[in-house]
DNA sequence: TGCATAATGATCTTCAGGAGGACATTTTGA
DNA sequence: TCAAAATGTCCTCCTGAAGATCATTATGCA
């Protein structure tokens, strides 16, 4: 499964949701979505625009993990 | 910019896109789009997929770079 | 070298779900 | 306590992945 991190790197920066959607100029629905990871499609211009405001790189926003 | 390196590590493997659809069972325009980097959304499903098929994490295959 | 087969590129339709907005509810801080 | 901010939720619109098909190109082997 794809894990991602949004919620760990917001909270390690103690970010809100209106925060991050506001600044990335990402919608807020979309936010919302990946913070409960309820999304499963993601607009490369929205991965963009994490990872230049959150300061870091798509491995540290999602990640493989095997699920058994 | 979001930088796919799915060709990169296809071509690494030698890896053709039919097998690679076929193998991960996402589709072949899929793959196609992804290996052109002519895709602008994903399906987290299809990224899993790759991840699992090309024994990789998420940030082998996408890549966070700064355009200037 | 010729030819059958496989691989790729390109295009069309369908449809799931993200984008964006609006409203209700909850949380906050002054 | 109460107004403003933040979050949750629901709705509609629209993009692009999925899936299929056809044309073209590349391949391998006899």
């Amino acid at each position: 499964m794809i894990k991602c991190h949004l919620s760990k790197l917001m909270g390690e920066k103690k970010l809100k949701i209106v925060d991050v959607a506001r600044e990335t100029g990402v919608n807020r629905g979309t936010i919302t979505r990946l913070y409960h990871e309820t999304a499963s499609r993601v607009e490369l211009e929205t991965i963009d625009a994490l990872c230049r405001y959150l300061d870091c790189d798509v491995g540290d926003l999602f990640e493989f993990k095997e699920d058994r």
